[in-house]
DNA sequence: GTCTATACACGGATAGAC
DNA sequence: GTCTATCCGTGTATAGAC
């Protein structure tokens, strides 16, 4: 845990901004919790940032490029697609271990129907980027034929549901916190099996 | 479409509740929106319902038990481990296209840590179920060897995961809502035969 | 930069007439 | 049962002293 005491008062407060909007979303959040969490006061929120709204955005934009640099690294490597994508769930992992708040966070800002601008920050290249690699090795004949479109949202699913599922999963196998991350450490391996047992011709 | 003009005033308030409640969450929602919507004044939702908070317990009621029927029949029918899934599938994917808020608004409840009561409302009876039925098949050799939790998991995140990431889904892939309805129906074979893949020896 | 005090709007809830 | 009017707490935002 980081001491929050030792940061600036900008830094101390988009480290208590994230973990309120992350774990309350932004209509759960008050202006008053973060600041608390801050230790300062909620008129000081508002001389740095202004309003909740652009706080609210400049942690939404943090935040959404935690997923770019961690994957770039990816398509650089030359490698098969199956290697590609069974990279991809062991980095993916990584980073959501690391922020389990972060997939509910960001689906549900982009649902919320009153910031669709939201949506357009995303980094989507890499869909793109799968497609293109499965396409290629599918000439090679390296890979079964199925839909990658539909394999691409399976893989993602299988990764992130978990983590916007726990409680219920927890509840419905009678986990309790250990038990539930032994589970997603193990995970890893068994959706690089998955992935190994439809794509392998 | 309802006319929602045709019901009695209580039946009005709850399909109006329904729709504000499962498109903006519990937060995001207004009693002033959902009156408004039922073609009535905020004062006869407190007549009906007392609170916002009472309201809200019983559109999630309502709609926690949707899943409870349609998976019933499942298992008393006399079927191997991997038909029992390729059918969950198929009727999961019916509920979850006339629902397509569902996944979202539960999950989203049942994260708010000032209600935990509400994670006890769900029905877990199925996950056990299939665990059971696996380990019979597996004893006859009648499937691969897989952790099934792993794969109880992954089976619901590839069904529900699309339905929440929808906005981001049809942006990454440039779909507009007949191509993503489209991709929504063809999935449901795609899946079934990736759990061919996975399971059979 | 940081604080206290306060303005002001919004939303849930209730009182009371019909 | 249904309405209008209103109360009151809460939450964002600002004014102004230090």
């Amino acid at each position: 845990m980081i001491d929050i005491k030792e940061e600036s008062t900008e830094e101390r407060i988009l480290i208590a901004a994230e973990m309120v909007f992350m774990r309350d979303g932004y209509n759960g959040s008050r202006m008053q919790d973060i600041a608390d969490k801050a230790g300062i006061n909620k008129a000081m929120l508002h001389y740095y940032f202004r309003s909740k709204d652009k706080l609210f955005e400049h942690i939404f934009d943090l935040k959404s490029k935690l997923f770019s640099p961690k994957i770039e690294g990816l398509l650089a490597e030359n490698q098969s697609f199956i290697e590609l994508i069974q990279n991809f769930i062991e980095k993916y992992f990584e980073l959501l271990i690391a922020n389990p708040f972060l997939p509910l966070f960001i689906i549900n800002t982009v649902n919320n129907p009153n910031r669709p601008d939201f949506l357009e920050k995303l980094p989507y290249q890499l869909n793109r980027k799968f497609a293109e690699k499965y396409l290629e090795d599918l000439a090679n004949r390296k890979v079964k034929q199925i839909n990658p479109l539909q394999f691409i949202i399976s893989v993602m699913g299988m990764c992130i549901f978990p983590f916007m599922a726990k409680p219920m999963i927890k509840k419905a196998f009678e986990m309790d916190e250990v038990q539930f991350e032994k589970i997603m450490e193990a995970r890893v391996e068994e959706l690089k099996n998955y992935v190994e047992m439809i794509l392998k011709p």
